[in-house]
DNA sequence: CTTGCTTTTGCAACAATATAACATAATACT
DNA sequence: AGTATTATGTTATATTGTTGCAAAAGCAAG
């Protein structure tokens, strides 16, 4: 599959239609579940909404809050195993320095991960860039380090923040 | 100050001196601590010799025991406070995605720590690649963003492990 | 379509990581 | 020495994540 453009552009729709993201996300994702021959089932599908809703990085435990109000109870073992699934099919990340979750900008597409989280709105955009990709591999390399993960999660302040606090 | 060869270099003694590099360490810290007037009190530089004598990702709740073996009853936060100020000394580092910590390479100079981790020994190497901080810098600029703190934590394997696998 | 297999979910307990709040002790300053 | 500041002790609790087993749902062969 090539490189599709992000579902999600970098820090520029503050105030967009998050419905259409959202259910763009949740076809895209039943598409490429279809297409691996993998279940996509309500629970599933129903915490990539709930994460992709959010828009924002949101905890495990707030997505649980979440399901509860909608579902009774639900046991935090649910929660983790629909994310755990969602990351193997690429279609959530986990953003280590948050203990949180994202819906993935770039979903089928082969990619790393990497991320600018505003401390200030919690906006955040996925990257997909050749040049972080590269140095990274580079300087493995030079190590004689094999990659198989990379963490990239880059803290500060967006565009508009910036603004706000000069 | 300017930049210093690293403390420990990257994947190349795995059965060197320890002892050596955990007193090299402790007295860097020290200097730096004079130089600031910082007080690395007893149970700091206990803490800071753990880290060091480990020479791998060691989890606060490790940290602890090893501090019960030596001192009787220690609680959690005795040493979470100790972690943070060594963090705020820049002599420890944080390994969001292993939830666990490390002895800074680089104690006393600017830099954003850059990790290479063995997910096989554990064994780490932390970088200061200017390739990838430039590389960083430039995507943030690129988007308007104002870099405040960065992640970057590669997992893979290192060359000795990847010999071993082949 | 039903029997048997696999995958998913429910459920309960628990493990691991981290913080808060307040009292006591040590240190530094004058 | 007396006072202010900083560090540590202590207890409790919050947050995040996992394990193990049983029930249910989906799937596939006959």
């Amino acid at each position: 599959m090539e490189q599709p453009a992000p579902v999600s552009p970098a820090f520029i729709a503050t105030d967009h239609n998050h419905d259409h993201c959202v259910s763009l996300a949740l076809q895209t994702a039943e598409a490429i579940c279809r297409e691996r021959g993998q279940r996509l089932t309500t629970l599933r599908r129903k915490v990539l909404e709930l994460v992709w809703a959010n828009h924002r990085p949101v905890g495990a435990y707030g997505l649980l809050e979440m399901l509860r109000d909608e579902s009774g109870q639900v046991a935090p073992a649910t929660v983790y195993r629909a994310l755990d699934f969602l990351q193997e099919q690429g279609l959530v990340h986990r953003l280590a320095s948050l203990n949180a979750f994202i819906g993935c900008a770039f979903p089928g597409a082969a990619h790393t991960g990497q991320f600018l989280i505003c401390t200030s709105c919690q906006e955040l955009a996925e990257l997909d860039d050749r040049q972080i990709t590269e140095a990274l591999r580079a300087s493995a390399d030079a190590s004689g380090f094999t990659i198989s993960h990379t963490t990239v999660e880059v803290l500060g302040l967006c565009p508009h923040c910036r603004k706000g606090r000069a």
